[in-house]
DNA sequence: TATGAATGAGGGTTCATTCAT
DNA sequence: CATGAATGAACCCTCATTCAT
C-alpha cells in the first residue's frame, strides 16, 4: 500500500500519532521518576506538546499512566503468549517465562520494572489494581501450564496454585528490587538457571522415587517401540 | 493514686508519653493511608495534639515514619533474635520464621504490612533505605542459619544465599501483598506449611541422580505426547 | 481597537504584561514593607492575580524581589550612563551624581530607597550581594571619573580611591536614610548642591595654592589668545 | 567590703546576675546571626536557661534586643564622653572619634556593627528607631564640638551640621559595611587617618577666592580641553 | 485542535509566646 | 522562680487541572 494513501485520514493519524507520542514520553518519563515524582509538566515537555494538550487526550495523569503500564504489559504479556506454546513441557515452559522475566526487566533500561513493581504496591490504590489485572494476564502462559502440570500429576498438586504463583513471582520479585535498589545487575542467565532450578525443586512431585521412575522406565521403553525416526 | 479524672491523651504529658503517643498514631495513620497520602495534620489529630507538636518531638514527617517504622522491626526482629535460637534443626527454624511472618503481618490489623512493602518500594528514598537495613536485621535470624545449612551440607549449598533469601522472603511478600490486594485473609497456619514445605523442598540438596532423571522424564513424556498423538 | 471594557489587571494577559504587572505590583509592596514583612499573597493580591500565577513567573519570593531591584537599578544607572557622558568636568560631573542621587531616592514616593538602603545590609545574604553588584554598576559614571580626576591630578590622589566612594556615597547615604526616619523631605536642590559642595572640597587637592593658580593664570592667558568667539 | 557580705541579698542579685547572662548571651547570638535569624531558642540555649525563662526577664524577643543594643551604645558612648572633653581641638576630637568608632565596629569580632548597621535599617520599625535614639547620643560628643566650632568660626558655617553629621557618619558606615561585605579589615590606622583628613578637608572654612578660583580653574581646563583639542 | 495562562486546594514547617506545674 | 510542654498563626511553595482563545 502505498504511502501517500495514508495521507488521506491525516486528522485520525495525526491524533493517533500525537496518543503515541504522548504514551512514549510519558513512558519515559514515569519510568525514570515514577508516578509520584512524575509532573505533567515533565511528561508535556518530553512529548513536546503543551500541558493542556496532556488533557485533550488523556483525562489525566493516572489514567495516562494507566495506559502507560496496559500498553507495556501488553507488549510483554503478547510476546509470552506467543513464545511459550512453542515450547514442550512445564520445564522448559518455566525456564523461558523466568528468563523473559528477568531479561525484560533487567536488560532493558527502560525502568518499567521499577514502576510497576513500585506502583503495584503504592497509595494509588487505582493504579495497583491496573497492574494487578495485568499481571493476571502476563502470569497466566505460566499459570495455565502449570495447573495442567498439576493435573497431569507432572508437578506437585498438594499445593494451591495460587502458592506456586507466589512462589515464582515473588522470588522473581524480590531479585528484580534487590537489583534495582543495590543497583548491581546480576548475570542474567545465571540467575534465570539457578532461579529455575531452585524453584524447579519446589515444583517436584515429592513422590519422585524409584518406584515411580521405574513405572516411568516402562513407559519409555513401550513408547520408544513405536518411535523409529527423528521426528 | 494518679488525679480522678484521666485522660487517654492529657494535655500536659511528659515527653516520653507524649513521644510515644505520637509513634501510636502516627503507626496507625501510616499505616492505613501509607506515606504519602498521611498528612502531619492527620497524625497530630490523631494524637490529640496540635500539627506544631508533632515538630516539637520530631524533625519532620519522614523522619517520624522512619521512627515508627524502625520500631515495628525492632519488636518482630527481638522476637524472632529471641525465639529461633531455641528452635533446633534448619526446618524448624525456617518452619518458625515463615509462620511468625505471616501471623505478624496478617494477623494484626496495624496496616504495618502495607506500609512496609509499600513504602519499601515507594518513591521516597529514604523510607526506602530505611526498610532495606531493617529487613537485614529482620531476616538475619534465618539467613544466619541457612547459610550455616549450607556449609554444613544440609541444604543445597550450589545457589548464592542472596537466591535463597529472594526465594524466602519474596514468596512471602507475594502471598502477603495478595492477601492485601484481595482483602482475602487466607488461613495462615495451613499457608505458612504449605509455603514451609514449598520452600523446604527448593533448599534440599539436589540428590543429582533422580533430579536428572526426573527432568529427564519431563522432557519424554513431552516429546512422547507429540511424537504419537493421540495414541 | 481593544475590548471596550478594558480593565487595569485583565484576567488573561500576555505574559510579558503579566510579568510587568506582577513587578509592579512587587515594587510597590516590597518598597513599602520590605522584604521580609512581605508576603507572597500581598503581591499576588496586588498584582489581581492569585498566589500560584506569582510562582508561575517568578522562581520564588527572593527571585521576584531580586529582579524588582535589578530594574530599579537598571533605570537608574542607564539614566546616569546616558547622561553623565555629556557632562564636563570633575565637578559637573559630581554635581549631577549627588543632585540626581537624592532626587531618584528622595522625590518618587516608590520607596526603593528604603527597599535597597535596607535590605542592602539585611539579613538575606542574596539580597545584599545583588544590591552591592548593581551599587558596582550605578557607582561606576562617578567612580571612573574620580579615577581618571586622580590620574589627572585634578583631585586629590593621596586617598584610595575606595574611599572616596565611602565619602561620595556614604554621606548621601545618611542623609537619605535620615530623611525616610525622620519623615522630613529635605529641599533637595539646597541639599544637592551644600553636598556637592563638601564633597568637593573634600576631593580638593591639598596644594592648590597660590604658585598653582599663578600657573595657571599664565595658561589661561596663553589659551584665550587662541580663542575668540563664544564656543 | 567582705565579699560575703553581698551574699545578704541574694535573690536580687541572682536575677540581676540572670539578666545579664541573658544580656550577654543575647548579644552574642544577635551579633552573630542578626535579630530576624536568630532565634529565642538560640539566645536560652546560649545562656542556659530555658526558653520560658527568657520571657520571664524580657516581655520578648524584641525588647531583648532592645536591651542589647541600648548596653551596647551606653558602653561606647561613656567611653566618647570620657574621653572627648579631655582632648582639645577641634581635629583632636574628630580623630579621636574617626579613630575609636573604627576600632570599636572593626578591632572587636563582637559583630555589634553588623548588627547596629544592619538592623538601624531593617524592616523592624523599633528597633531601628532605638538605633536612632541611640546614635544620637553617640554622635552627640563630636556633634557638639563641631557646633561649638561652627559658632566660633573653626570650621566653615555655611552648613547645616546635620550635614556635617550626614558627612562624618555616612562615611564611616559605608567603610565599615564595605569591610563587613567583603571581609577585609582594611587597616584601622591608616583609614582613620585619611578619612579624618578628607573629613577635615571637608569642614574647613572656605577660602572663597581661593576656591572659587578652583572651581573655574577645573571649568576653564576642561573648556579649553575642547575648544583647542589636541594642539 | 492546541495552548498559554491561571488557579484552587492543600502541604510541611517555623517560631515567638503562653501557661500549668 | 524556672521550666517543660504546647500551640496559633503564618508563610512559601507545588501541581494537577480548567478554560478562554
Amino acid at each position: 500500500m502505498p504511502t501517500s494513501l495514508q495521507r488521506t485520514t491525516p486528522r485520525r493519524a495525526k491524533s493517533q500519532e500525537r496518543i503515541q507520542t504522548l504514551l512514549s514520553a510519558a513512558r519515559r518519563v514515569f519510568s525514570e521518576h515514577g508516578y509520584q515524582r512524575t509532573t505533567t509538566a515533565q511528561i508535556a515537555q518530553a512529548a513536546g506538546v503543551s500541558e493542556a494538550t496532556v488533557f485533550t487526550y488523556f483525562p489525566g495523569k493516572r489514567e495516562l499512566c494507566i495506559q502507560v503500564i496496559k500498553d507495556w504489559y501488553d507488549e510483554i504479556s503478547s510476546e509470552l503468549e506467543r513464545d511459550v506454546p512453542h515450547l514442550h513441557g512445564v520445564h522448559a515452559k518455566l525456564s523461558h517465562v523466568v528468563r523473559a522475566h528477568l531479561v525484560t526487566l533487567l536488560a532493558d533500561g527502560s525502568g518499567m520494572c521499577a514502576l510497576v513493581l513500585s506502583e503495584g504496591r503504592a497509595a494509588e490504590p487505582e493504579l495497583a489494581q491496573v497492574i494487578t489485572d495485568c499481571k493476571r494476564r502476563y502470569t497466566a502462559p505460566l499459570m495455565d501450564c502449570l495447573a495442567e502440570a498439576q493435573a497431569q500429576g507432572q508437578i506437585r498438586a498438594d499445593m494451591p496454585l495460587r502458592l506456586l504463583r507466589d512462589l515464582v513471582y515473588g522470588s522473581m520479585e524480590h531479585v528484580l528490587w534487590d537489583a534495582i535498589t543495590t543497583m548491581k545487575r546480576p548475570r542474567i542467565d545465571t540467575t534465570a538457571e539457578q532461579l529455575t532450578e531452585l524453584i524447579w525443586s519446589a515444583l517436584m512431585p515429592k513422590d519422585t522415587s524409584l518406584a515411580a521412575l521405574s513405572r516411568f522406565k516402562d513407559e519409555v521403553s513401550e513408547a520408544l517401540r513405536h518411535v523409529q525416526p527423528k521426528t
